[in-house]
DNA sequence: TGGTTGGGTTCATTATTTGAACCACTGGTA
DNA sequence: TACCAGTGGTTCAAATAATGAACCCAACCA
């Protein structure tokens, strides 16, 4: 693991729960040693990528972050993009519906909508990076991308979440060949312990993925048809998603979602 | 230099002009050697901050940033809440008027606003960085930074970006001598050559600069009359953010925006 | 066929990162 | 008052990780 690695891996662990990390807590976080950390954190700092709470002395993401995000949408607009597709499902099924980004072994969510017509909803969080072996969005992503991907999800322990999350390789490399086969994974309690999910995978160019989208809903609302009725809005979401995204299917899966176009 | 600093020192080079560079572009850029080059951006790469076009092999800004800027902006609603005032702004003095953040040694811009009601506008690019001494929003900052920001911006030569651009030392102490007895900085064609501009200082807890606000206009439309009441709307606006923001005008300073109250 | 420009890699050398121990401050408390 | 535990931050020798000259490969083109 390169510097740049442990110093970019500092800003990972800021969600909407942490916006502020005080050095100390670094130091737990990361298990490194606290003048690393420190020397990394003023890095980060004096890039604009952190700013210090003055009172607190404890650290937040900076004004940098704003800008380059700025730069990426007005240049690569994939919110905007995304942003009415993603509702019109979302809509569709009358449930919360987000797209996630693959980013090295972990997926980093995009854009998520929920389209709130009931009376308990998803705390979809969308500042928390998803793990690909827990969630429906990286099942669908894994299945579909180069076995290096699953190598190294593979390589550290398949930490549990809740009852229904994957611990076992044999059990992921089965249940990614069913979602090979369906086009689509299912997930029951495997991230969230009241949260069901199914996931599609999106393609860029080449026909390699390069993120996911899914819905999720309470388990209590997770009946056969709605199952169903969800699958099918995936495999038509995923097919315009892709396109948007100037992507390709990859030729020899691409049956599986356009036969329901 | 950090190796941290010199590979997010890479994503500054992007902006809406320049979407995509290459290896080689960098390389020139930056004037490091190439297998450094490589590996920083591979890095950063990997950790999401960048992606690769797959077909020219071009470097693009990546999905990291659009995670980050979402939990800063959840936690932190800068933007959101700096908008309000900047359009009200704007609109009162039909300008373009912009929020920039101090950033090390240069400012980061946060928010912009172009009311649109004359036949001509300042194309401002919010994903452009700015330098301290060449605007007016710099000048702003630098008047009431610390003496160490004005130490490192003089260290480096002072780039001529336009005509009225300072380019000596003195010219500059001067200059902020001016703009700390008046509590605004006026520049006419320092950093575009058709461009004046007026900015005042915002500050944060404990009356520390954090950034700047500033109005932008053709040097055709900038006559005197027009430039006083540019000057007040500063002023107003200045402290309606510095408050907005949690901050404190300095003790010291304050009767020079507060008079306008 | 040879020249150019692009992206990417290798490996010995060198310089930068690292971490144990340290200091300084704050708040609690005996 | 003195002591402790908890912050954030710094130092400097030792070790690891970053560096760059030279290299390869492919595409383009004349």
């Amino acid at each position: 693991m390169g510097t740049i690695t442990k110093a970019l891996d500092l800003l990972n662990f800021f969600a909407k729960q942490k916006p502020e990390i005080g050095l100390t807590e670094f130091v737990r976080l990361v298990n490194r040693d606290k003048a690393t950390v420190h020397r990394h954190l003023t890095e980060l700092m004096e890039n604009g990528f952190l700013e210090q709470n003055p009172v607190t002395r404890a650290y937040r993401l900076g004004p940098a972050i704003l800008r380059l995000s700025g730069v990426r949408e007005a240049t690569h607009p994939l919110r905007s993009v995304l942003r009415p597709i993603v509702e019109d499902i979302a809509r569709q099924v009358g449930e919360l519906t987000h797209v996630s980004l693959l980013q090295g072994d972990v997926l980093s969510p995009a854009l998520h909508f929920d389209p709130m017509i009931h009376g308990t909803q998803v705390a979809f969080d969308e500042s928390e990076i998803l793990p690909l072996h827990a969630t429906s969005s990286g099942l669908a992503v894994l299945a579909f991308a180069d076995e290096d991907v699953t190598r190294s999800v593979l390589k550290r322990p398949l930490t549990k979440y809740a009852d229904g999350t994957i611990t076992t390789a044999e059990e992921l490399r089965s249940v990614l060949d069913e979602v090979r086969r369906t086009g689509t994974a299912s997930q029951d309690r495997t991230f969230d312990s009241e949260v069901c999910s199914q996931g599609a995978p999106l393609f860029g160019v080449g026909g390699k993925v390069v993120g996911a989208v899914s819905i999720a809903l309470p388990a209590v609302r997770d009946t056969d048809e709605k199952r169903a009725e969800i699958r099918e809005a995936l495999r038509d979401g995923m097919v315009r998603i892709t396109h948007q995204l100037g992507g390709d299917l990859p030729p020899e899966h691409a049956d599986k979602w356009q036969s329901a176009a």
